[in-house]
DNA sequence: GTTAGCACTCTCCCATCGAGAGTGCTAATG
DNA sequence: CATTAGCACTCTCGATGGGAGAGTGCTAAC
């Protein structure tokens, strides 16, 4: 039951609390706005945008603020993306080619050149896929009877780990022994390793294919969390109790986002997924906002998201979040992941 | 000049402010302790110190605070280290061993423990050569014309990044090569590699090399940092000030603390380091204090501190952080890097 | 439906003030 | 000569109390 002139005041509200962090009051929207109406007529309009709980009130003489409903209609019928022009891509292009190392530092990077871009805390999830599947085993002689198992997945990346054998043994040794695993277990998945594992005589053997099923399995569940921005956040005026501040440092930690955001898998590819305020599924979250995307193709896919306070720039974070979807699902396609 | 009394009533001064955060008065010293004398008598004393520059004055009705100066008298001569009883040995101990995975891990938990068991800032950097090796090659065919260069170096630690061919090729052809590389540097540092890469026709192989020389370089450079604590240390009263609980936050961050402490050849092995308070080299750190240590052999080495305020438990900090640096020696040395 | 006018409410800032804590000094004491 | 009691002085901190300012909601007029 919006009129066309109450949403108008009301992506206006949203506007300017948005800008300012300061509620907004009837006078400050017709002095800003070219609204032709006095003042008065303005208030009617916000009293009644608070009856239908668009808005709401600190306390009787204060401006308004917009609840988490005025938000919703605001972030999904009114408000104006805003464009990112020639220039803001150059940048943002420059500084994320500007990784030279592998996945792991081009994550990192990426949440930090979003983070930057958008002014919040940005979280970037690795690309994993469904099932894993092995690629490639190398064992490196460390020395007597210890070994390195480096496992390749299908997916690029490279796990490791330290086994001990019953016997001392030799380089040579080892790598006759990949090479025997490596046509065995190409393209295996934790499973099938697990299941060829019985019918073995010998310890050492089994004892690398039992790691090696469990590199795999540990890759699986594996979902890295890259975490940028937290500083920036800080900044805002919402956190100018030391409490709230507090409050905040201890909840944006890589492990606690991953649980209170959306999964790669709730969000469908191509598709933004905005949560406001009591939206999240965390209670902490009650005065966060978050808009997350998926990135990669079937084959393997990540996470990307943009926290912040509800009263976050919505209409410059969406288009920004989006790009970056973009660019990094092209980016792990022409590396062929 | 410190007479036993007064060092006496500096190591109460500096033991109660450590533990209260309230500046120390004369009447709290005689209350407190039994010092057999009046306050005025302590005042005296008071005065004596802070003229000879232990202690200071935030205004002229408030009580002592030690100096810089003071801390280090303190550390140096006059705190009595609380011993780590087989309790809590026990319950560090199980912690540290929890880690399943790779070397990362253990580095980022153990960061973890040790910030917890001090309630401060951890930081603890991955341990590393002077001249790094590569100890094994290999390659992995993702496809078409682009491959995975997976090397291990001599201290077990894995470096990749993926490299494109003029030609489409093979993974059997790849595993050939890989076995000729490995022949031709098993042991080389970056320099040698580099050295052989002239003459040689194949382009592709070349590129192998250049990538692999330059891997060995990164890893040599290389000082990932590991931190943990920021949250707990922002709960002390020194941060109750929203700028002040920014700032800090801004300033706890891997790289910049790493460039901040002293780096692990400045730490004799063996020793501990306390820098207090302007001692430090970045200005930023005028009110933090460091307590470093370095651990592993001569063959790889890390280093591994606690960063707070001056105000810092020394007597409880430095026999733990000791004791870990004794810990990760021993775990490093049983892993045999 | 719109608007001017106005009473009313609530926050925020600031000034004030007194209590309390702590010092430094002085003079007396063992 | 070290110690101490006494006391004046200083400074912080918390409470108190307006007063200014901002904003609303209501009413009545247009």
């Amino acid at each position: 039951m919006l009129t066309e002139r109450r949403a108008t005041v009301l992506g206006l509200v949203v506007h300017e609390y948005i800008s300012t962090a300061v509620p907004v009051s009837s006078k400050a929207l017709v002095d800003r706005y070219d609204l032709g109406v006095s003042p008065a007529t303005i208030r009617n309009e916000l009293a009644r945008l608070e009856e239908d709980g668009y808005i709401t009130h600190p306390h009787t003489s204060a401006g308004r603020v917009p609840s988490d409903q005025g938000y919703r209609v605001y972030v999904e019928a009114l408000m104006a993306e805003e464009a990112i022009d020639a220039e803001e891509r150059r940048t943002i292009e420059h500084q994320f080619y500007q990784a030279s190392g592998g996945l792991d530092e081009w994550l990192s990077l990426g949440a930090a050149v979003l983070a930057s871009a958008v002014g919040n805390v940005a979280v970037i999830t690795r690309p994993r896929r469904t099932v894993a599947h092995l690629k490639n085993v190398q064992l490196v002689h460390l020395h007597d009877a210890s070994a390195l198992v480096v496992a390749v997945m299908d997916d690029g990346r490279v796990q490791q780990r330290l086994v001990t054998f019953t016997r001392p043994t030799t380089q040579a040794e080892l790598t006759a022994l990949a090479e025997a695993l490596n046509v065995r277990h190409s393209t295996a998945d934790a499973q099938t390793i697990r299941a060829s594992l019985e019918d073995e005589g010998e310890p050492d053997r089994a004892r690398i294919e039992l790691a090696l099923a469990e590199l795999v399995d540990e890759h699986e569940r594996s979902d890295d969390t890259y975490l940028d921005g937290v500083s920036d956040v800080l900044g805002q005026p919402e956190f100018q109790s030391p409490d709230r501040m507090l409050e905040a440092v201890q909840h944006l930690e890589a492990y606690e986002l991953r649980r209170a955001l959306p999964t790669t898998r709730e969000v469908s590819a191509g598709h933004l997924r905005i949560v406001i305020g009591r939206e999240n599924r965390s209670p902490w979250m009650s005065e966060w906002s978050a808009i997350v995307a998926s990135y990669g193709s079937g084959g393997a896919s990540g996470m990307l998201a943009v926290v912040g306070p509800t009263r976050m720039q919505y209409a410059r974070t969406v288009p920004r979040v989006r790009y970056f979807a973009e660019l990094m699902s092209e980016v792990l396609h022409a590396v062929g992941a």
